[in-house]
DNA sequence: GCCGGCTTGGTGACATCGTCACTGAAGCCG
DNA sequence: CGGCTTCAGTGACGATGTCACCAAGCCGGC
């Protein structure tokens, strides 16, 4: 089975389409931690991810930085590819945060796929409008919403489907563009209500309805 | 003249493609104030801006609002067109801060010309890569930089050539995505310092060199 | 004109958040 | 074990957000 299958939107490309694209991509592993793109690194492919994760963050000057998304398996890069080919001075880069296998697509078949398939224009136009949406939405929740709640709302995502997250308060901070201190206080409030317990890098969800309460909170 | 001179990025368009664009596309004057679209209301044409402004700004339920971005003559609504046509949730809404003249692109029309021009290809992307890297600084902004250097920016930008800006504290407040209450400390502060004079609904730069020094601090 | 009613702006009190400076604890490694 | 680095906790204080309320400007009806 090819890897297009995982690609709900490709699926039903044509077959000379597909074929196109099966032979002028290439599969490729990246390993954990490597900088994919990032200021002065352009990137030359678009990455359509297979497994793994990368975290798309914003840095500034002040040596602050921000988590603005990330991309999983069987969602693609466009954003950060296609798009910022174009505009050279941006500041936001890209992490693999495990182990990243990807399709990646050169620039020139990306180009002919988009002239030459209504459904491959279907699939990046409908990527480039789920990544803005996620956009708009960090900035309603910056600008708005309270940080006990947006704290509450990341420990629930970053633990998925299991009982910690391994993040040190500054990795929180940055995943919530705020400071490490905020964070501590936040914790050892949850932590006093016998929330989470916590150690040195890790953070155990103990009472993950009430954090999930919380972060439903209007 | 046609109005496709008045686009960069367009005017190198090969005539066959050219000539299409304008016999498919019509121009449209809208009136001041009007939804563009909105929740509820998606858009049904790519606009490319002759004159005038679109303001571009998220509702939040809570009632509050921000303003993303604004759409300046000779520049394209992309993002809010062709991207958000998939994705329907989202509540971000467009309208003319002045009257606006645009050329309207139908839907079908876009896809022919994403489809059959390199140059137009990457006309959109250019527009999107722009709107994108915008939203990251609005981010920035929002996460990092103090009120008092972002409202001297907002003046300084609303102002433009003019020596005023028209518009309440509360919709100062939405440009900066903070509280009204916000805006009247800060400006009580430029107004002790002498560098603005307030009336109802005005603002006046009297010391604009002291403004653009504030908001160029790092 | 004059009288409400609405919009806009001003203000104090208080909660939350960001910044700074510093301390102490936990792991790492020779 | 001892020294180093990273991570977490904390108090103080300034900046920002929220709430409640009031005062001043503007407008329309009469």
């Amino acid at each position: 089975m090819s890897w297009i299958e995982r690609f709900d939107g490709l699926s039903k490309l044509s077959p000379p389409i597909r074929e196109m694209l099966e032979k002028r991509s290439t599969v490729v592993r990246v390993p954990r931690d490597t900088v994919i793109f990032g200021p002065g690194k352009a990137p030359e492919n678009l990455l359509l991810l297979l497994s793994g994760t990368v975290r798309v963050q914003q840095l500034s000057e002040s040596g602050r930085e921000i988590v603005l998304y990330r991309v999983h398996a069987g969602e693609s890069c466009v954003l950060t590819t296609a798009c910022l080919l174009a505009y050279e001075d941006y500041s936001a880069e890209g992490i693999a945060e495990t182990e990243v296998e990807a399709a990646a697509i050169p620039r020139q078949v990306f180009d002919d796929l988009v002239s030459g398939s209504e459904i491959f224009r279907r699939f990046v136009f409908s990527a480039y409008s789920k990544r803005i949406t996620d956009l708009f939405l960090v900035i309603e929740e910056i600008a708005f919403r309270r940080m006990d709640i947006r704290l509450a709302q990341k420990l629930v995502e970053l633990a998925g489907a299991g009982a910690e997250v391994r993040a040190t308060h500054q990795q929180m901070a940055a995943e919530l563009g705020t400071a490490r201190e905020v964070v501590s206080r936040q914790l050892s409030e949850f932590q006093r209500r016998g929330w989470v317990e916590q150690s040195r890098g890790v953070i155990g969800l103990k009472d993950r309805g009430a954090i999930e309460h919380l972060a439903e909170t209007v």
